[in-house]
DNA sequence: AGACTGTATGCTGTAGGCAGTTGACCAAAA
DNA sequence: TTTTGGTCAACTGCCTACAGCATACAGTCT
């Protein structure tokens, strides 16, 4: 029945449909709420937005809606977009929920660990420890996602990786700044984790993990107090004559 | 200023604006799918859609995106949307992480109880077992979900909060036969958990939560053998002349 | 002078419509 | 018989258009 088994080749990366417009909009958007051109709190006019972008008003539309899942613009019925002004109480919330679900991931993939899993993970960890050395911090942040992303693919657990990767997403807001800090230290912990991991010591591996994340959770609290990283602005100033009001009260 | 403080009448429920359409039709499509009037693997055109709810296929759209964000529908662009076909493997991980999550939350409600937050858990619990008496199970499954909300609620951090609901929403596709199952000691099991929120004892509602949940994760998975729940259908039958191939391959 | 009401304007929600693409079906060729 | 090419229907992606609502502004009355 198969001629030529093509279908089996694999690594055959599905050749490269045209990205929906809503995605190329949806990266676009997220670019630029992370960069803080859109204020948080600041109004998203639809009509504007598909004017600046250069599309209409439905891919705009859809990627608002894919934007307010992930918890990165809040949606008002009648009302429109407002690119979500995060609090210091919900960074918190966000990091300790991610340190509860990477140190379920770390405890499952003590358990479930393969030789194959472990030297991947030892490999990347590698990597990082030479981007440090290289002073190249983007790449080690970098390289820290895929490890941890890792992680959470060796606890065989699909739901728990896909939940906590939408947390690491919206943590992405905050952590940027964070991760310059800890550059070593961090990647000793991962070290110690690996190890864990190997052993297949389960309870060892949850305990570094959630004293890794802890960690980081703890520096971005104490650097609460220096600077208000999104700033939450006064919002509006790009109106062109009329500031919406916050409405509802 | 205020000549006539209406503003401050405070109990204004803010006048019932209509609902948009998309909440209507996301609401309606995912009654559809759980009654499983809608089989897994289903192809959903959106114009038979919309002519079958009689809107147009704008909310279709997005009802469908809405849904696909919480993992009712898989959304394959260029291709549309097919109702999401569960496995057993997943709704043990499903069920994995909701232990995981609500034993977290019995956690932190110990820690930050209140003598308001007990009365309102008690109160739930009394009215839980009365309905459990008089065999009103639909009932009971209700204020079960309440329930546990409530401690939810009580754990204070509203991001745990919105990714147990997350979750919980996608375990009721398989919940609801299960349920029946585990009436009361259910219920005895409630009674333990808030006896150990009011004492404050954090560890003990944790692990009494953690055997809560994994107690039900256990029913469900010894259930999967004798009844494949929601089917997998060998999918199309309602095509008019021509069934789409599954795709992609 | 202050407050209230009528009017204008911008925005969202929804509908309808068109073009491009996909995949199925069918016929002809090897 | 198997394969190859062509044809066609259906569906998705996207755009444009319209109706309703909310807010801001201005005029008017007390």
């Amino acid at each position: 029945m198969p001629r030529s088994d093509l279908a089996g080749k694999a690594a055959t990366p599905r050749i490269a449909r045209p990205v929906p417009l809503r995605e190329s909009v949806f990266e676009a958007l997220l670019e630029l709420i992370i960069n803080g051109s859109l204020h948080p709190g600041q109004h998203l006019a639809e009509s504007e937005l598909a004017e600046m972008l250069g599309v209409s008003r439905q891919p705009i539309r859809e990627a608002l809606q894919l934007l307010s899942g992930e918890g990165w613009v809040d949606l008002h019925p009648g009302h429109g977009a407002f690119v979500h002004a995060p609090t210091a109480e919900e960074a918190d919330q966000l990091l300790a929920v991610r340190s509860l679900l990477e140190t379920e991931a770390a405890t499952l993939a003590a358990r479930n660990r393969t030789d194959e899993g472990v030297a991947r993970l030892r490999a990347l960890c590698a990597r990082g420890l030479a981007a440090i050395e290289a002073d190249e911090i983007d790449n080690a942040v970098a390289i820290n996602s895929e490890l941890h992303a890792t992680v959470m693919e060796l606890s065989g657990n699909t739901v728990l990786a896909e939940l906590a990767a939408q947390v690491s997403r919206r943590v992405r807001w905050y952590h940027t700044p964070v991760a310059r800090q800890r550059g070593r230290a961090s990647w000793e912990e991962h070290t110690a984790l690996i190890d864990a991991i190997a052993a297949g010591d389960a309870d060892r591996a949850g305990e570094i993990m959630k004293d890794h994340t802890e960690q980081t959770r703890r520096l971005y609290l104490s650097q609460l107090g220096e600077e208000e990283p999104p700033q939450p602005l006064p919002n509006n100033r790009r109106r062109k004559r009329r500031a919406p009001a916050p409405f509802g009260g």
